[in-house]
DNA sequence: AATAAAATTTAGGCAAATCTAATAAATTAA
DNA sequence: TTAATTTATTAGATTTGCCTAAATTTTATT
């Protein structure tokens, strides 16, 4: 199956947002791709037609399982290269995700298998996110939730959610990166914000936002 | 300047074809980029727009000074990747250049700079041509020539002009590789091919097609 | 110099991926 | 259960990059 860069794209949004939420709509997938509605629905037609997604005129869109392969396939070929940027070029986790949306389109498996071979066969990327292998299996998700929901008061930080660089710059400039340790210290109801500390560092207050899209695991 | 990859793709052949020749046609252009005259021409409008290149109706093209910064820059991405690919990822020769056919389009000075880095800033690729600097400068083509106008007998290959996997097998599978040391045995006017010979290996003989894409300097 | 041949350009079209504006269906509210 | 609102689709254009066929210009030949 030969497919262009949009429909790459598409198929991964799609795949992005079955993952979270339960129903993808047109409107959400134009958001989520900064594109209209009318886009959506033509690439839609042509996707369906691929047997790539199933779609039923104003019934919301649906990978088929050769549309999720094909979506786990440019997953992989993402985050191998979000590895490589790091581990070996040096980027910081901020930097790699638009340069990733790029490098992924290059289709070869020869090119992604070396370099996954290059990398150690990595399992999780930059983000904590869980990189699939080369049939498209992806390990199971360390059990994490996120940390506006977590339960225990110390917990590790396992991924985000929001690969934006505004947020990723944040959590930097805080200390909170892969692995950090933190402590609940408050939860705010007016707000839903939460203090939290990390190590003999002072505590600080991040707000819902923020910690919707931190993933944790209790400790 | 933001250059489509049709672009950056014609961009580069015109740099190759003006590097060779004297005058760059709109069928030899066609005719290195597998496509038509007429989108040639098409194209080449546009191009001249941008000030890329210098076109007058039927007068042929060439690249303005910005256009040959524009190709210089295309062309270090081109090799710097292929050096990785054989480098780091043990690819052979013979398939980098398609690889890096893709990869050449992803745009990011900061990208190329540090993959620059990360291989020692290397100044010649795997088929024996200089890789320009960041600033688009080029070390000197050691001054060689194509085999078949050797006036040398011992000769040592340093680069190879035909990227096609084609010929890259073929020299492979005759032991043909950058640095090899030949020594010309015999030449038949016939059909120039040559007879040559390397280290202690028996003789044989290549045609003219051959030796005209092998570039060599005397020992 | 006139004509034939080759190279180049123009005209008109097509496919992909997008858009806006208009219409239709589904959902929510009154 | 109508009406209002939101969501989705169609219709019709646009842009990019390419095509074929026809027309034009240049170059080569007699």
């Amino acid at each position: 199956m030969n497919l262009s860069v949009a429909e790459e794209n598409y198929i991964k949004s799609i795949y992005k947002l079955e993952e979270s939420q339960e129903s993808v709509t047109t409107t959400g997938l134009a958001y989520e791709l900064d594109t209209k509605p009318a886009s959506v629905t033509d690439m839609a037609k042509k996707l369906k037609e691929k047997k790539l997604i199933d779609y039923e005129k104003y019934q919301g869109i649906n990978l088929t399982s050769e549309g999720k392969k094909a979506a786990l396939h440019i997953i992989r070929r993402h985050r191998l290269w979000e590895c490589f940027l790091v581990e070996k070029l040096a980027f910081s986790w901020e930097e790699v995700h638009e340069l990733a949306e790029e490098l992924e389109h290059v289709r070869s498996e020869k090119l992604i298998n070396r370099l996954s071979e290059f990398l150690g066969n990595p399992t999780i990327d930059p983000h904590g996110d869980p990189i699939p292998d080369a049939q498209g299996k992806m390990g199971k998700q360390r059990t994490q939730v996120s940390l506006d929901q977590a339960r225990a008061r110390r917990l590790e930080v396992t991924a985000v959610s929001d690969k934006s660089t505004a947020l990723l710059e944040f959590l930097t400039a805080k200390g909170i990166r892969l692995g950090s340790q933190l402590e609940i210290i408050e939860r705010y109801e007016f707000d839903n914000s939460i203090e939290i500390k990390i190590r003999n560092q002072p505590a600080f207050t991040i707000s819902e936002q923020v910690s919707k899209n931190i993933m944790v695991r209790p400790l």
